[in-house]
DNA sequence: GTCTATAATGTGATAGAC
DNA sequence: GTCTATCACATTATAGAC
């Protein structure tokens, strides 16, 4: 057996784990599904990663990178204090529709509060290359003193923009339920006009107008 | 045994598996784990709830009702349109107080897709004595023609007014890790002040000065 | 590296005494 | 109604052939 082709069985289950992971959470999923979905047998994911939770961690360690850093790297671009905002906005979309089930699976996981798991998300952001919440801090600080956006504390408003972004995807079903559009083309089209009315909302009521 | 304290066993039951259930959902719940905390016997769950489904759907069934109903309730008086939006924050946010767990709960159960929880889940809808959203729409359309209000969309304003509600409850394991203040007493605080903040937010965001 | 077969354990559920 | 003891099965994990 070639390396090539060995790359190619751990790569098959790692993908074939986080599409279960995802979907069932640590506790819902089996390692047959997991086998099966990699069409492999079940002792070959003991063979590559011993046991049930170390695989989880793997993967769990490949995804979480996925949820903060690349979208709040737009801060670090010279655009102007709104555009960042509305960037990263429209980048975060973007991220979720490829990954809806990401925020839901990692805030699950977090909250059994695991000693592993925890570690794994605080090194993840402790190896960026720059701190999101600070960078935000000073920007928003420096509009301030300009005279460009009202006196808002940066932690309310860093987290009313993530939220904006994050709930329609956890709160999809739910949503669905209490009256929202019943397709799926809908509630697409909903979430892309989100891309254009949350940073207009956010910046209508952070904006001081001359 | 008296019928008095056959409730009482059933309603021990009920709050243990109701904690049990709420910090580790239905896969990570064990029935011993919810026997040990009710202080009776394994056997006596199965005796009263027969199996681990239907345990779960009962205490899913009283807990569903908690996410909204409750909450929107002040949509019907006669407060004004933004006094509205300040109850239903402030009242919402009080609520996630008392239940921090609730929407993780449910919308991790609800990602399941099973059956039986989402029909239970529409059933609660379906038994309100009135439509929060449809509510809602009309309350907005009103102002809105009045020229109180900007024109926005009321899916979008209902789905951001309750994200920045939810949100901080959800993620609060993740925010603690980017770097929101450690301790318990801190949080607490910059919760409590999303109650004055949020609909200063939403507020500023929508209404048309005169 | 990959498979089949099987061990070892965990867990929901039941039988039956009291 | 409540308990102890136990079953039946699902699931993780390993042994050993190829």
């Amino acid at each position: 057996m070639t390396l090539k082709e060995k790359i190619k069985t751990e790569e098959k289950i790692i993908l074939a784990a986080e599409e279960i992971f995802l979907k069932k959470g640590f506790d819902g999923a089996r390692m047959q599904e997991i086998a099966n979905k990699a069409s492999i047998n079940k002792a070959l994911l003991h063979y590559y990663y011993r046991s049930k939770d170390k695989l989880f961690l793997a993967v769990f360690r490949s995804l979480a990178p996925k949820i903060f850093p690349p979208v709040f790297r737009v801060l670090t671009t010279d655009l102007s204090f709104f555009e960042k905002i509305e960037q990263v906005i429209i980048n975060y979309i973007n991220l979720l529709k490829v990954n809806p089930r990401l925020p839901l699976f990692i805030m699950s996981e977090l909250s059994k509060k695991s000693e592993s798991i925890i570690e794994i998300m605080q090194e993840t952001f402790e190896n960026m290359d720059f701190n999101p919440l600070q960078l935000f801090k000073e920007e928003l600080q420096n509009e301030i003193d300009k005279g460009n956006v009202i006196n808002i504390d940066y932690q309310q408003l860093f987290v009313n923009i993530i939220s904006l972004c994050i709930f329609p995807f956890v709160g999809k079903p739910i949503l669905k339920i209490i009256g929202f559009e019943n397709s799926e083309k809908e509630y697409d089209e909903f979430i892309e006009n989100r891309k254009r009315e949350v940073p207009k909302f956010i910046i209508n009521s952070i904006k001081i107008s001359k």
